[in-house]
DNA sequence: AAATATAATGTAAAAAAAACGATTAAAAAT
DNA sequence: ATTTTTAATCGTTTTTTTTACATTATATTT
């Protein structure tokens, strides 16, 4: 037997919204959206969307992201679900957050839907945005830092080839604190980078090597328990 | 103007699904229900209900848990959301993960509404469960792990007055790895925990000083940056 | 050629972590 | 009284990590 009816709680609804997080200028940035359409018409906001009722969450974010920017390929991980009743003017919406870190340089984004425009915009430099919309994002980038700590994902936000100091530099940010160069070099000689040929170009000053991260090499140096990972 | 009919979203549930571990017998263990209703009826499953259309989530999970178990004043903290389509065999229904740490000895839980049975479960020896809850509570336990490596809250825990042995032994099941006394010992040794004159009771053998932890003051060490949590 | 700017590496001291062995202490059981 | 059992602590050595500061290297600019 059913202990109850059912059909009284289908009555919600809920949406995806996405935090890309991208690196440039020696800073941390979100793609935030600027929305046409109502409510919070004007608004920048993270870009976001309801999910159909027979959508996979993954797959929702995926096609939300696209829509909105324009942006494909990107691996997206599941972070916080916020479900106040009153967070959206129009019913019960849950919303699902999800994040991801890409190459800024690698994407092309270009506003599309009710997206009105795109803009990446640095993390600590974020307008009033709609919704929950700050409360969402603040809380990803928390999540973010502590993962930077505990999980090799720079690596996502870095160019494929990066020199030390851009390295150094987005913990810098992200943290905001200064590192001694040095130390910085010693605390991860652990982490099995490619060093390449080619240097840094276009600098008024001794070029920097230029580095590179595989994850699989990685990974099995993890696995041999050679290798571990803490910022 | 609005772009779409928001009424074809509305067509959704939700559910919480609320993770209880506790720790006795030097094992970690998970709080499991019996089910007495349809579907997987006489599966244990992890507490879970679904959403009323407007109540707010950790509320939910507040009710969904005293509903079932008694369990009354517990802290949880949202986890994961699961949200696959065919995830509820009678419709969409995304679930939303809480967990909560517990003194199983400061607790009396008690089997009541649909569910028919409720038992502490070694959180290694956790049989087949109902819907993908196996999957949640793996993730979910990870996810402690996780935690107790960066976060005091292995105290949540353990008794209010534990010795040294129950607080080690407890890391050691977490990570199944024995771990020497001496150097566990010196490792904790900057964690400000409170010495008691009351020693172990009912041992046949030399009793144990009895410890205590007090985040106050633990927060106002790391507040200093005189102390750190790391195992 | 010299100035500059940043890259890259080195040194040394201090602190923390890990690996082990050994000793002493306090309770219950015999 | 002795044995058993675990608590609690000590000590030593080695290794690793952290920290602060110094030096050398290599490019461009002047």
């Amino acid at each position: 037997m059913y202990r109850i009816d059912f059909s009284d709680f289908f009555s919600s609804a809920f949406s995806v919204d996405c935090i890309i997080f991208g690196y440039s200028e020696d800073k941390i940035k979100a793609l935030l959206i600027k929305r046409s359409v109502k409510p919070f018409e004007n608004y920048w906001a993270v870009p976001g969307d309801l999910v159909y009722p027979d959508e996979d969450l993954p797959q929702a974010a995926e096609r939300v992201l696209f829509e909105l920017t324009g942006l494909k390929n990107v691996e997206m991980h599941q972070s916080e679900t916020f479900g106040n009743p009153k967070r959206h003017p129009e019913g019960r919406v849950i919303t699902i957050s999800y994040f991801a870190l890409i190459r800024i340089e690698d994407f092309e984004v270009k506003a599309s839907s009710w997206a009105e425009e795109v803009s990446w915009v640095p993390i600590f430099e974020i307008p009033q945005l709609a919704f929950d919309h700050n409360h969402i994002l603040n809380s990803t980038f928390d999540l973010l830092c502590q993962k930077l700590q505990n999980e090799p994902i720079c690596f996502h936000l870095l160019p494929e080839r990066f020199t030390l100091n851009e390295f150094q530099k987005l913990f810098e940010y992200a943290f905001q604190v200064e590192m001694d160069k040095a130390n910085f070099r010693k605390k991860i000689k652990n982490i099995p980078l490619i060093a390449h040929e080619e240097k840094q170009k276009n600098v008024k000053h001794r070029p920097a090597k230029l580095f590179s991260f595989n994850k699989t090499t990685f990974d099995k140096l993890i696995e041999l328990g050679d290798c571990r990972f803490r910022m």
